[in-house]
DNA sequence: ATTGTCAAGCG
DNA sequence: CGCTTGAC
């Protein structure tokens, strides 16, 4: 729900655009013989024809629909051509209309701000062209603020679906009330579901308008502090939101439903199947990452089931996240083994309520797997593509070729930034790639008081540093939050354990570490510490073992030149297989400007007892500046390998035609086809302000 | 048997 | 985070 926000400080103009029948376009454009046609976008043939995804606008006036099958499609309308969705690794292939939908945003984003809001749909701040237009066209600010294209997203985002297709929806903000007034509740962009309901039947709102009646703290009383004032303000017109700087994705995921009789029973095909997914989600990944020199960090599994159990608690199949590891084999294997987590927490949950056969059924309807948390990487900081492409060797070390020698310790690499500043705003976060054990790590930290921490992982290590927070540009400023998430993986046999959401806290010069423990095999069944230094928190019943190792605050002296250490390992072991040993962690809190050292160590387990042992070091880095901070997004038109100008030979003469005068003529203008007269938008407002345009009420 | 992807809010 | 909802 979106977060009541101060009023815009300026007027802002918005439009928004949205592509017609956006993948029957794409088809048409590869082969223009379709054009005029009717025609569909199918994915699946198979079953019935396949879903239509996409209907063109000939096709729609035989009355065929979206979520039509191909062949109910065939019997309203007998000439339509059904194209077929590609598929790749046994699934549905998107890539060519996201690719598509970016040619756009790359194209408007030369006109103004863009946010990619979907595949087929921008939102686009037009203000300073506007601006820019009126002076040049010398129009009067008032001819300006009563002919914008939207005050906001939300009105943008409502004017461009009144009239389609191939139109322009102008809303004058004198219009705004009267478009709103007729407006039914449900169309509004968040009134579609449950809340809109709400509104229908308890409050008697019919239209937008409706809501004038009620008073702010009447709707807050209701919904929400927040939900209520977005409420009150969305019937006046006004929103909060603004065009969020962003053309490129925040995350990227594939799925695939097995739906029926397709579900999948055993592990075996669900192993499968996530290899698929891994697959294109590595390509994916590769291409996102590379090209705009970004990274990410989260792996998610998410899955749907159904199975044996009839009535009773319809618990759902949970999703799990871990350290996302490049490469497809290890988006497999880390993908199967959150499965196997979730399933195993599953099948505990549902455990209590009987089943008919008393064997656990269960049935696969859907599988899922993203990638997100995805940061751009500063420049001077090596690309993302060394992961994808050097072998993992240390001959290749990721920094052997660059300004730092190779191979690189810990210290060897921090000491490569020396500290040239006093502000301490940043806040860094580090990838290691250990070389070894072929395992990577992500951390982040955070700026605490007069330290910032960096997470380092020990040994031969790849290292990436990232400023996501830059201390010096207001828009790369990330929401404040109190603790930061750190996820670590490590495999041994079929043991995974996975650490996740450890926090660092310095209190008072004081620090401790947090971290939650999972056993993903259910098999850790006893935690065992003898260290005063830590404390344990053993969950019981049938959920995933787990428990929060935390260790004692350890004293940070700032003023001392010795870090202080502490090491401190826990060993969890199972009852029957010493191989099952799980978890023997080591830990180090080193603070490098700190010279005390504090040292607390467990007893190595056993002879025979086969443990890992990792030390992390924490260490209180300097200030220091990565210097010309790269941002986030930039346009696509320099960061993007498509780079698309269009050509005039590009544009179908007889697309053109098709559209709207007004915008032909603007198009003509803009290519240099016809007249050479600039300022389209202007000319756009005059034609408006003559009668020609449409508009919205 | 509405697919496959997204973003965002909540606890 | 993990889950839910909404939207295209």
């Amino acid at each position: 729900m979106p977060v009541a926000r101060p009023e815009p400080s300026e007027v802002r103009v918005i439009a928004h655009v949205d592509l017609d029948c956006f993948y029957v376009q794409v088809e048409q454009r590869k082969r223009p013989e379709l054009r005029g046609k009717p025609t569909g976008v199918v994915q699946y043939n198979p079953w019935r024809g396949g879903g239509l995804i996409a209907v063109g606008y000939e096709a729609r006036q035989f009355g065929v629909t979206r979520n039509m099958r191909g062949d109910e499609a065939k019997k309203v309308c007998p000439n339509i051509e059904l194209i077929q969705v590609p598929v790749a690794h046994g699934k549905a292939d998107l890539t060519q209309y996201r690719d598509a939908g970016s040619e756009v945003v790359a194209v408007l984003s030369r006109k103004g701000t863009c946010e990619r809001a979907s595949i087929d749909e921008v939102y686009l701040d037009i203000t300073d062209a506007c601006v820019a237009s009126a002076l040049e066209e010398q129009f009067s600010d008032d001819v300006l603020k009563s002919h914008v294209l939207g005050l906001s997203e939300m009105l943008a985002k409502l004017a461009s679906g009144m009239h389609k297709p191939a139109q322009q929806t102008l809303v004058p903000s004198s219009s705004v009330t009267k478009l709103l007034a007729t407006l039914p509740i449900k169309k509004m962009k968040q009134l579609g579901g449950k809340l809109g309901d709400s509104l229908q039947s308890d409050l008697r709102v019919v239209f937008v308008g409706d809501l004038l009646q009620f008073s702010e703290s009447k709707l807050q009383n209701l919904y929400g502090i927040n939900t209520g004032t977005w409420l009150w303000n969305i019937a006046r017109g006004l929103s909060g939101d603004e065009v969020k700087p962003r053309t490129l994705p925040k995350s990227h995921s594939c799925g695939k439903t097995f739906p029926g009789p397709k579900s999948l029973k055993n592990l075996a095909e669900v192993k499968h199947w996530i290899t698929e997914l891994a697959m294109e989600l590595q390509e994916r990944l590769e291409t996102d990452l590379c090209q705009n020199h970004r990274m990410a960090h989260l792996l998610t599994l998410h899955a749907g089931t159904s199975q044996g159990y009839k009535t009773n608690s319809d618990n759902k199949f949970p999703s799990k996240s871990c350290v996302l590891r490049y490469g497809k084999e290890k988006i497999a294997s880390d993908a199967f083994k959150l499965f196997e987590r979730a399933l195993s927490d599953y099948l505990a949950q549902n455990k209590a309520s009987p089943i008919k056969g008393g064997s656990g059924i269960w049935a696969v309807t859907s599988l899922f797997i993203g990638a997100s948390n995805i940061w751009a990487i500063p420049s001077g900081v090596n690309p993302i593509t060394q992961f994808f492409s050097a072998p993992a060797s240390p001959e290749n070390s990721f920094l052997k070729d660059k300004e730092c020698s190779s191979p690189v310790s810990p210290s060897n690499f921090l000491n490569t930034e020396p500290s040239t500043s006093s502000d301490n705003k940043c806040a860094y976060i580090e990838m290691c790639y250990d070389l070894r054990s072929d395992t990577s790590f992500a951390g982040t930290c955070k700026d605490v008081g007069t330290s910032t921490f960096l997470v380092s992982k020990c040994e031969e290590t790849k290292h990436l540093i990232v400023d996501p927070y830059s201390s010096t540009s207001d828009h790369n400023v990330i929401e404040e939050k109190d603790t930061f998430p750190m996820d670590y993986m490590q495999e041994s046999d079929d043991i995974t354990c996975t650490p996740t959401f450890g926090d660092f806290m310095n209190v008072n010069g004081q620090a401790s570490l947090k971290l939650d423990v999972f056993d993903p095999c259910h098999r850790l069944l006893d935690l065992s510490n003898t260290d005063s230094n830590l404390e344990f928190k053993e969950q019981t019943s049938l959920e995933t073992p787990q428990a929060v190792i935390q260790c004692s605050p350890v004293d940070l002296d700032l003023s001392s030149s010795e870090p202080p250490t502490a090491e401190f390992a826990c060993q969890a072991t199972n009852e029957s297989q010493i191989r099952d040993t799980a978890l023997v962690s080591n830990y180090k809190l080193i603070n490098t400007d700190g010279n005390e050292s504090q040292t607390r160590r467990k007893e190595l387990p056993a002879e025979g007892d086969q443990q890992m042992c990792h030390s992390w070091k924490l260490r209180d880095i300097w200030d220091r500046k990565l210097s010309g901070h790269k941002q986030c997004d930039t346009p696509p038109s320099k960061q993007n390998q498509y780079l698309w100008g269009y050509k005039q030979e590009d544009i179908d003469a007889q697309i053109l035609s098709e559209l709207p005068e007004e915008i032909q003529e603007e198009l003509c203008r803009s290519l240099g086809i016809k007249r050479s007269k600039k300022s389209t938008i202007g000319d756009f407002f005059k034609s408006y302000a003559q009668g020609t345009g449409s508009r919205a009420d």
